[in-house]
DNA sequence: TTCCATTTATACGCATCCGTATATATACGG
DNA sequence: CCGTATATATACGGATGCGTATAAATGGAA
């Protein structure tokens, strides 16, 4: 059988869809333009893909797999306590500029009735936010006290990829985005019961 | 002179501009679109408007007065001890889903490179802060700490209006928001000193 | 080298925008 | 009721998007 490589596979269009996604938003996956990045013609795309609907469909999984399990995963490999984990949670989920914009553009395309989004992407905020409760749990809060942690801890969080991802310049140093820093971990981290 | 009467006025145009972001977001304001809802032809439109940046430009300025201004002088207007002003401030803003939706659209705009919607939304963001900040200050707080309260805050506000706009289900119960509201309301409100 | 499955390019039809041009309707002053 | 300024409808050109059809290129197998 002939296995012929494939020159521009589909991880190639998912990956430049993902990307596209982080700089012009979800309205700016497009088969043509995606295709023009590539340097390629829309020719290819239409071999290896449907519509543009599965595109964008498996660019979300994708996005899901990346932003919510290869994140806990990292997490739990390390067996930190609640509180360590806590913390480390929001330091490395917080700042990256990558999944901050992405995120912000999944919350836009949300609201403006997009369904194939919304369902992804709710999905992935009901896994967030039940890991966060999670650990809460661990800190000894019961089920319904956990899950309040976490959706406050978690809007917090939103808000802060928000204005972050909308513009550093808000923040304008690094000095007072480390005291934001401080001030979202004092919000989120309860303090300790002796 | 004559003075014939607008049948379709250029704050019809702009309301309803402002309600297809709402419904739909900013990509959504599209003269022939909105034409249709407003059941005219898009001829009318080009006689009082210059172009489709035009009618987006005038209806950001007057979504700024509202969701900035109105929101202010009514706060003001009943001069409340600065905590109650806080609390009142995170009531009437945080569950009004007009605002809310509204206020996601344009946060997603901006990211998606939207340069008009950008500058905008940038400015209604500074405005609140000061205002956010200028409570805090007349709790006690100096400037730094007052801003830095003010960012916490409001990048919990934010949060919190996107998962509300995003879905009410995920709050299960109208109980589940209420929690959450005392959450949020625990986590802006800073304990009272005596 | 030749053949053929796999992969890509190109050209098209159809839809939706924006903005312009031009004809038409509306209503008020005289 | 007529004329003119004000407001709207309609038709068009040009751009861009999706998806299809069909031709061409590529490269491994025999």
């Amino acid at each position: 059988m002939r296995v012929a490589k494939a020159r521009t596979t589909r991880i190639d269009w998912i990956d430049e869809a993902l990307r596209v996604i982080h700089d012009e938003g979800v309205d700016g996956v497009r088969v043509e333009s995606i295709a023009r990045r590539l340097k390629v013609s829309k020719g290819g795309f239409y071999y290896n893909f449907q519509t543009r609907d599965e595109l964008l469909s498996a660019a979300l999984v994708t996005w899901e797999e990346r932003s919510v399990a290869e994140v806990i995963n990292l997490l739990e490999r390390e067996e930190l306590p609640p509180r360590a984990r806590l913390e480390q949670l929001f330091d490395l989920a917080s700042w990256d500029q990558r999944v901050l914009r992405v995120d912000a553009a999944l919350a836009a395309a949300s609201l403006t009735g997009d369904t194939q989004v919304k369902v992804v992407y709710e999905r992935i905020h009901a896994r967030r936010l039940a890991y966060v409760a999670s650990i809460y749990a661990e800190l000894g809060y019961d089920e319904s006290e956990a899950e309040r942690w976490a959706r406050g801890a978690y809007a917090t969080w939103l808000g802060t990829a928000q204005l972050v991802a909308l513009d550093r310049e808000t923040f304008g140093s690094d000095v007072h985005l480390e005291r934001h820093r401080h001030q979202i971990r004092a919000i989120v981290v309860p303090p300790e019961r002796d």
